[in-house]
DNA sequence: CCAGGAATAGGTCGGTAGACCCATAAAGCA
DNA sequence: TGCTTTATGGGTCTACCGACCTATTCCTGG
């Protein structure tokens, strides 16, 4: 599998940081390894963790985001996000370090391609976003997980909504239990795994029962 | 199962939104069933859905949560959330209907106690919240899976982790073959399903995976 | 003290899953 | 045109899984 992108998130507020921790980590090329609620703790928690992606809230109490981003000196490509739509610290961001500006109205799946995006090395600032993250919308899946096919797809989900046993499988799908066999061995071999159980936990992890 | 709570959002944070949600779902007896961004299609979402429990952020652009859950006839059992800590807004929540007013400081978990606590009928202003708290820490589960017991939650932890051959449980778990399919069988009984693959469904959906 | 549950383990047996071989039709692409 | 992939299907065989029944030890609660 591609090794996902390793991010830590600094927020004040326990929830967001909670809710985000818990977004970003169902998807399957993002792994939240940190989370700071405040901006002394945040340096530790980045030279410990040492993140691919930083992800900051510029409001946060005693000391801003912009100033705990800047005074840390090897700081990862980084994202600064916002309450308010306002551009006003988009500046002060920029001259701090960051390398993207986002606004907390953005729905997570922009987050995740943003996230994606700095991590290819962009720079997300005034720019269109849209067309910015177009490249970056869907997660990138291990190489063997991307060959599954379509007919193999469906066997995977009906596996994940719990119908496991051959025969279901083949009533379900309308193909022969044989044919059933030798997608399952397909994905199997695709999946590095080796029974359905195992592939219902692979399935899972990559997402496969959510997206497409 | 116990039928999950059902329960509505509303945040102006599109971000705050998606990792609610998220966090929520992630736990099996808490369901989202609507999402709003503003007070004014709040009540549209809230009376299609007829939700257990509402949660609204206070600060919210255009209308406030106050006043939009003020003008609701048939207002749910509902938390009101704040950035701040200021209780600036306490009073006037309860006086628009809310039966709980908590500080988006807190983690997750408390969130969910909180909305078992509300739709058990509890009310959760200025009273010690740990204490309030204290009876909703653990997730309801089914009443089945409720007697999983803690060796048989091993094996499932087993199987999660992609461990699912007979002999591979039992060198993991340092017990006979026999046993590993006794306590799979008493895991098939309990769950209602029959083979290793649903088990593993159901301890996912259930979140056997994350908790204990 | 005794009943009951939990964890351990043994046996048998039918059914099935997974591995390995293969074939064919259709579709996509060079 | 032919090569490759995909979806479909067949057969065989071994190993394993799941169902059913029993048993012992330990611990906890009444």
């Amino acid at each position: 599998m591609n090794t996902p992108i390793r991010v830590v998130i600094a927020d004040d507020h326990q929830l967001m940081l909670d809710g985000l921790k818990q977004g970003l980590n169902s998807l399957p090329d993002i792994r939240v390894v940190g989370t700071a609620v405040d901006g002394s703790t945040l340096g530790d928690v980045v030279a410990s963790t040492e993140p691919d992606v930083l992800l900051v809230d510029v409001e946060m109490p005693g000391m801003s985001g912009i100033s705990a981003i800047s005074r840390l000196d090897d700081l990862p490509p980084t994202i600064v996000v916002t309450m308010h739509t306002a551009e006003a610290y988009g500046k002060s961001a920029r001259e701090a370090g960051a390398v993207a500006f986002l606004s907390k109205a953005l729905p997570l799946p922009d987050l995740a391609a943003a996230i994606r995006a700095v991590a290819d090395g962009q720079h997300l600032f005034d720019r269109d976003l849209d067309q910015a993250l177009a490249d970056y919308r869907t997660p990138r899946l291990s190489t063997r997980a991307e060959t599954i096919t379509e007919r193999e797809r469906d066997v995977l989900r009906c596996l994940v909504q719990g119908i496991s046993g051959t025969e279901d499988l083949a009533d379900e799908l309308y193909i022969s239990q044989k044919t059933v066999k030798n997608h399952l061995a397909s994905i199997y071999e695709k999946l590095s795994v080796n029974d359905r159980a195992q592939a219902v936990v692979e399935a899972m992890k990559l997402g496969l029962d959510r997206k497409w």
